[in-house]
DNA sequence: TCGATACTAGACAGACCTGTCTGGTAACGT
DNA sequence: ACGTTACCAGACAGGTCTGTCTAGTATCGA
């Protein structure tokens, strides 16, 4: 019990609002299994609604750090190693679909932070999308980006609500469709 | 008032479950939005999590009544108009997403049976898809299938996430890629 | 040594949650 | 005439929710 008492509210509020909904977990758990004093809690986020937006934007950054570690190739590996590793996570048995879809759909007003803060994520990977397009000479970037974030979303949900590892071994095939040019074998 | 208090507290949860979601809408604001008593709601409807499925597989229902009702026509037409009309439904100012992604993402728990519904509803929908193209002669109609579901999961996130209106026009596109027969245009 | 900061335990308020219960009214088939 | 069923109003229980508050301990920099 060394790590500071915020750190540890995070965590557990990580853990638990992805693993059971945002709604569906109160203050008063988070704060006993955090082993944190109530007015601890409250010392570092003002209320509820601020640490989910905080869960949300610390969830934004891992996943762009994560993406800073993938050392780069060329566009086009870039691209497909994204939505491999969409895949790989996608299969974990304690995968429960993006954390920023799942939260989203708890938040239905998209002026709330929370919604804010998932744009900002979504922003974010699709000029990801968009730049390796671009870079790679795509005769559509723009529209080839909208799609390629589609699949994205679709293949969060799909590992969720199906079966993880039917999906998986298709991604490749469907973002080569995506990005078109690469015919349907027979 | 004269319509059943059944058919009243199911419209009024739908309306609410939809708009703001489950666990954000309390069995007393449904009564009360209702006109119903609440011995009458728990006569028709023995606990929340029982109309919740209720609310899902009412859901499920018009959405398959929906699609009877289109005109058929060739396979690839058909493909094409289901996806289109998602389009349509999701440019809705009053859209919200997908009632059935929705609340997954308030149920974690596969086995619960609301997940169930949800799951019912899928295979479905798998199936309408996976029929058209096995009619049309597809090459291959499994892994197409499951990545048209992809895109359906993808554009009723994408509709509610991001702007209706610009993802609308590209749908057609995508889902001709998908289906592998149109190379992506310069 | 002093003051600020971080932290702990836990009571408390006021609202909301699901679900049960009592008691009464009205329609309807037999 | 009678029993069943559907429906109404609303109290109630037991729990949980967020957020505030009191009161005290520990650590650490100046």
């Amino acid at each position: 019990m060394k790590t500071p008492a915020r750190d540890r509210v995070l965590d557990t509020a990580t853990r638990l609002f992805y693993a059971e909904g945002v709604h569906a977990v109160g203050i008063d758990r988070i704060i006993a299994e955090a082993g944190v004093a109530k007015a601890t809690f409250y010392h570092h986020f003002p209320s509820k609604d601020e640490l989910v937006r905080a869960y949300i934007q610390d969830q934004s950054r891992r996943a762009q750090n994560a993406a800073a570690g993938l050392r780069p190739s060329t566009p086009r590996a870039n691209l497909l190693s994204v939505f491999d590793y969409m895949g790989e996570i996608g299969g974990s048995p304690a995968y429960r679909g993006c954390p920023f879809v799942n939260a989203a759909a708890e938040y239905p007003d998209p002026a709330h932070p929370v919604r804010q803060a998932v744009a900002e994520y979504r922003a974010w990977f699709r000029g990801l999308v968009h730049t390796q397009l671009v870079a790679e000479g795509h005769p559509d970037p723009e529209r080839t980006a909208d799609i390629l974030m589609v699949l994205r979303d679709g293949l969060v949900i799909g590992c969720d609500l199906d079966d993880a590892r039917e999906l998986r071994p298709l991604i490749r095939d469907a973002v080569l469709r995506v990005l078109g040019d690469q015919p349907v074998a027979g």
